[in-house]
DNA sequence: CCAATGACCGTAA
DNA sequence: GTTACGGCCATTG
């Protein structure tokens, strides 16, 4: 720890995420201060443990899917946002239109489904 | 310091 | 709609 860098920044805004939210990689990087830095947001939650004190599991790509990670499984993650009130679509996606933390919020409307 | 890696994103064909 | 390629960032060896 003590890792005082785009670390510890990447856990603060994961951190920051309501439950029933996901973010991308993008959005977090973008709040980091780099919105380019999608990769290493990627490198930082990697270093994250199952068990760590940030819901990494509430981040996902730009697709709205789970990525394909080393070890531990996209299935966990899957349960771990279903559990969270998260509906996924037929296609393994979620709606990042209403899940997506950039304040949609689920403004209720729009929608789709 | 230089090189390689990685849970990605964006655009093009 | 999918597939392919490049780029950018930060961390580690």
């Amino acid at each position: 720890m003590v890792t005082d860098s785009f670390y510890e920044r990447v856990y603060a805004i994961v951190r920051e995420v309501p439950p029933g939210t996901v973010v991308t990689y993008a959005e977090v990087a973008r709040r980091a201060g780099s919105p380019l830095a999608s990769r290493a947001t990627g490198y930082a939650l990697n270093a994250l443990a199952w068990d760590a004190d940030v819901p990494w599991w509430r981040v996902v790509n730009r697709t709205g899917g789970i990525s394909d990670r080393p070890g531990v499984g996209a299935m966990v993650q899957r349960e771990r946002l279903e559990a969270e009130g998260v509906v996924f679509s037929s296609d393994g996606r979620l709606d990042l239109r209403r899940y997506g933390w950039d304040g949609a919020g689920a403004s209720g409307f729009g929608g789709q489904q």
